[in-house]
DNA sequence: TACCAGGAGAGCG
DNA sequence: CGCTCTCATGGT
């Protein structure tokens, strides 16, 4: 039977932390819950002490893309118990437990984190919503509710132009990601077909496309296809890795890569995404907003 | 003003 | 491999 709401019975969800947490541009806090995009769905999250209340615009039966976003049936305690037994990792996962990795649409995450680098969080999540207003097909709402979008489909970004992308305040990555948007509306890059592949081929893929890095291939890795192991390294984790691990050291990115990978075990992913969130957050050093 | 941001890519030793 | 520089732009 059609409803436009359900409640998902889950524990150890922290929804503000998951949705905040720079894996996804698009949430916004009103009045106590989340409101966002999945997919063509506006959604509204609401958190509850024993799960979570999500209300859409249209009425459906089929809630599965929403549990499969929220990984909401992934069972933490299982996660976490695969974690090395060190202090710092202990206190991060203290400090925002129910922190959890979504499982995002492979090209909106791909443009996304195109459109991240050396950008803050607030900015990537304005130029990604100029984006969406700008090229995105409008999706149904709510009465009441002003106007949303869908993330633009990389057909519709093919045909645009730089020149045009850079009025949502871009800069250099517009290019990257007009080059991006072609290899894959053009059929040269198969985003579906990277699911099947093992991790390393996956990411020699990512690798090609102009704009994307070993950072920014492993964000896609962990947070579009859920390779637990993909463990992306940015200036906030190598903080985190520095200062946690290896206090009055000097490593080098690749050398930090190196312990990452074979420290934090078959859940890396999810240890470095609450060593990021961590780190953001401490007071210490998390100035981030 | 100077410095920084969920970096990439090119140039260089 | 590993270092340095540039790219664009808004915030502090």
């Amino acid at each position: 039977m059609a409803a436009d709401e359900i409640f998902l019975r889950v524990r150890d969800y922290d929804l503000a932390a998951t949705l905040t947490s720079g894996q996804a541009f698009r949430w916004e806090a009103r009045d106590g819950a989340w409101e966002g995009i999945v997919g063509r769905r506006w959604v509204r999250l609401e958190p509850r002490d024993d799960g979570i209340r999500a209300r859409v615009a249209e009425a459906t039966s089929d809630w599965r893309w929403l549990t499969h976003y929220l990984q909401s049936e992934v069972e933490l305690a299982a996660v976490l118990a695969t974690f090395p037994p060190d202090e710092p990792l202990r206190v991060a996962v203290a400090a925002h437990r129910g922190l959890r990795l979504l499982r995002q649409d492979p090209w909106e995450c791909l443009a996304s984190f195109i459109l991240s680098s050396t950008k803050q969080i607030p900015q990537i999540r304005q130029v990604v919503g100029r984006l969406c207003k700008s090229y995105g097909e409008p999706v149904p709402v709510p009465p009441g509710q002003g106007p949303a979008f869908a993330f633009p489909l990389p057909e519709r970004l093919a045909g645009t132009t730089e020149a045009e992308l850079r009025r949502c305040k871009m800069g250099f990555r517009a290019p990257h990601l007009l080059a991006t948007a072609h290899a894959v509306a053009d059929g040269r890059m198969r985003l579906d077909r990277l699911a099947s592949l093992p991790l390393e081929l996956a990411r020699a893929a990512l690798l090609d496309l102009p704009g994307v890095g070993l950072k920014i291939a492993n964000c896609v890795l962990l947070f579009a296809y859920g390779f637990p192991t993909a463990f992306p390294v940015d200036v906030w984790v190598a903080r985190a890795l520095g200062r946690l691990y290896f206090p009055r050291q000097h490593l080098s990115m690749a050398r930090m890569r190196r312990f990452a990978e074979t420290h934090f075990g078959p859940h890396g992913g999810y240890a470095q995404q609450y060593l990021f969130h961590y780190m953001r957050h401490s007071g210490r050093n998390g100035n981030a907003r």
